[in-house]
RNA sequence: GGCCCGGUGGUCAAGAGGCCUAAGACACCGCCCUUUCACGGCGGUAACACGAGUUCGAAUCUCGUCCGGGUCACCA
């Protein structure tokens, strides 16, 4: 045994496997030519937020549209920064969203697939068995020193200009020895291992970043820890070993990576393994003073998913456009493809922005009420029931007091050929729908400018009396062309446009009128399918109530 | 500060030397359609960060400047 080998034994003496054990069991793939395997792996360390969820999105994205694979691994190495529950509610709420989880964690405790275990924590033996024959080959080694000896190297290295950090002849344990190493573990002192980088600043490394494109960068020649003092790996380490094994083809994160790809690529070969496709995601970003910056777990609301949820959007409506910020080319799929899943539209990588979108609620909006128009009433009372119920209690007593009196309600322009685009979020569907339920409706009988309460109550009077619950949409309207000149108004509108001399206004301003009797609004759906929903009795006791108060 | 990445209308973006008098979408404005409200249709305002260079020709290639972002941990 040379120096090497003793050390490792010294180090690692529970660890009786070699990394070919491991690559007999993790076989290649089996899949067909092209189809990329992709991953995402969270870290339990807060809720599943937008970063993670877009992420996941085009990961998914690229494992479907090639015929691979999408999984999940936890990368749980971070002890003291976990969270209670982060699993559960990163898995389930990518379920939610529809992302669809093919291996790895499929739910908050159930694994499944060949290449597991997919959390970090419970695959320590794989990552030590790699790193005892790095420091075997003289490719990695115990380092001593304390946080604080760190604190010092660097605060010289600033004072000398010198660039910071373990390297070079400032990675003070890089050649010791197999004795020093003996002494200071008998003394009982903690220890990282850190990987012996061959690497020099002066070379260059490039590789093709499958959405940025070429990348050129100086070499790795960090001595960077790849087990950490309590033998858990550093992100680093455990991302090539599990990378490798679970045979990742594309690695799809955001971007905050790129700086670390020459570790990654320097470990991937001093390991003897073939490095994945990296893809580097930009983050989306978000409007703070003017200052363009990365959205923020911390100061944005929109940045945790569940906020979303809570708002009332549609999961689908919310993939709906992190696809349109994912893809340049998929608005335009979408209208050559209306009806079709988002799932068939063929991604591209090369077609991902570069730069960091800005979030944006406007768009958001419009995508989520065109999707949401596209919902037939059946399914909008279901979307809507169910968000209720988790939300607004109240608001779901009323929605099922009668359930099939809500369900006509949400038919109104909806269930036709070409659908009202109203609601973008539940929680809009309160106030938009309140004149429907007496619990919640609040008249207002404020007229526009051009009518006067006298007229107003005057057509009123006159309608009530000619009103007839079961009018279709012609008959309905012309009842009010019929009263319309009778006190000054055209039945026309064009006629009223070629001489407004001689009218007070047009039929259509009169039912304007009757819609803010009836609905306290200005601004609603169709007016004569409200009034057969709402029912005659209710409709003459609000004619009633306006005509009393003009 | 070092190292990376980026910069086309308010936002998302198309654009790979001549097809650019620069597409499309959202937002905004106007008009049309229409029984109201919508939907829809048509149109409008609005952009290549700046400066050099290469070239017959530059949004596109090169360099510099400026601006924005990321990263420099025993966090991921």
């Amino acid at each position: 045994m040379n120096d090497f080998e003793r050390m490792a034994e010294l180090l690692l003496p529970d660890i009786d496997k070699t990394p070919d054990y491991y690559e007999q069991i993790y076989k290649p793939r089996n899949l067909p030519e092209g189809a990329r395997v992709t991953r995402i792996a969270p870290s339990p360390t807060g809720y599943l937020h937008l970063g993670t969820l877009f992420a996941a999105l085009v990961n998914r994205i690229t494992a479907t549209s090639t015929g691979g694979v999408f999984y999940t691994r936890i990368e749980d190495t971070d002890k003291k920064r976990e969270i209670e529950g982060g699993v559960e509610d990163i898995i389930s709420g990518l379920d939610r969203f529809g992302i669809k989880i093919d291996e790895g964690f499929v739910s908050a405790d159930k694994q499944s697939g060949e290449y597991g275990p997919y959390k970090q924590s419970e695959r320590a033996e794989i990552y030590r068995t790699y790193a005892k024959s790095l420091i075997k080959q003289g490719l990695a080694y115990p380092c001593f020193c304390t946080a604080e000896e760190l604190d010092e190297v660097r605060k010289i290295q600033e004072e000398q200009k010198e660039r910071t950090g373990y390297h070079g002849k400032w990675a003070k344990h890089r050649d010791i020895t197999f004795d020093e190493v003996k002494a200071l573990i008998d003394e009982g002192k903690p220890y990282v291992v850190r990987l012996k980088s061959p690497g020099s600043e002066e070379n260059r490394i490039v590789f093709d970043d499958t959405v940025k494109g070429k990348i050129e960068m100086p070499e790795n020649d960090e001595d960077f820890v790849i087990l950490k003092s309590d033998g858990i790996p550093t992100y680093h380490f455990a991302h090539a070993v599990d990378d490798h094994l679970m045979h990742t083809t594309h690695v799809l994160r955001g971007d905050e990576w790129i700086s670390s790809v020459p570790k990654h690529i320097q470990l991937f070969k001093l390991l003897g393994f073939k490095p994945p496709k990296y893809g580097h995601i930009s983050p989306i970003m978000k409007l703070d003073n003017g200052a363009k910056r990365k959205i923020s777990k911390r100061k944005d609301p929109e940045a945790a998913v569940h906020f979303f949820a809570s708002e009332g959007y549609d999961s689908e409506c919310v993939i709906e456009y992190l696809m349109t910020i994912a893809a340049s080319d998929f608005e335009d799929w979408r209208r050559a493809n209306p009806d079709k899943s988002y799932k068939d539209f063929k991604f591209n990588l090369k077609k991902m922005s570069v730069s960091g979108a800005l979030f944006d609620s406007d768009k958001l909006n419009d995508v989520s009420k065109t999707v949401i128009s596209k919902l037939d009433s059946k399914a909008v009372f279901e979307k809507l029931t169910d968000w209720a119920k988790e939300f607004d209690t109240e608001f779901y007593e009323i929605l099922t007091e009668n359930p099939d009196y809500t369900r006509a309600m949400l038919s109104i322009d909806r269930d036709v050929p070409k659908p009202r685009k109203d609601i973008a979020k539940w929680s809009e569907a309160k106030d938009y729908f309140s004149f429907f339920f007496d619990k919640l409706y609040t008249p207002d009988f404020t007229l526009p400018e051009n009518i006067t309460p006298a007229d107003a109550a005057e057509f009123l009077k006159r309608y009530k009396s000619v009103y007839n619950v079961s009018d279709d949409r012609q008959q309905w309207f012309d009842r009010i062309k019929q009263i319309a000149p009778e006190i000054g108004f055209a039945a026309e509108t064009k006629q009223y446009k070629a001489d407004p001399e001689s009218f007070k206004g047009h039929a259509g301003d009169l039912s304007t009128v009757l819609r803010i009797a009836i609905t306290g609004r200005r601004n609603t759906p169709d007016l004569c399918s409200i009034m057969q929903v709402l029912g005659y009795d209710t409709c003459i006791s609000r004619i009633d109530a306006a005509i009393n108060s003009l």
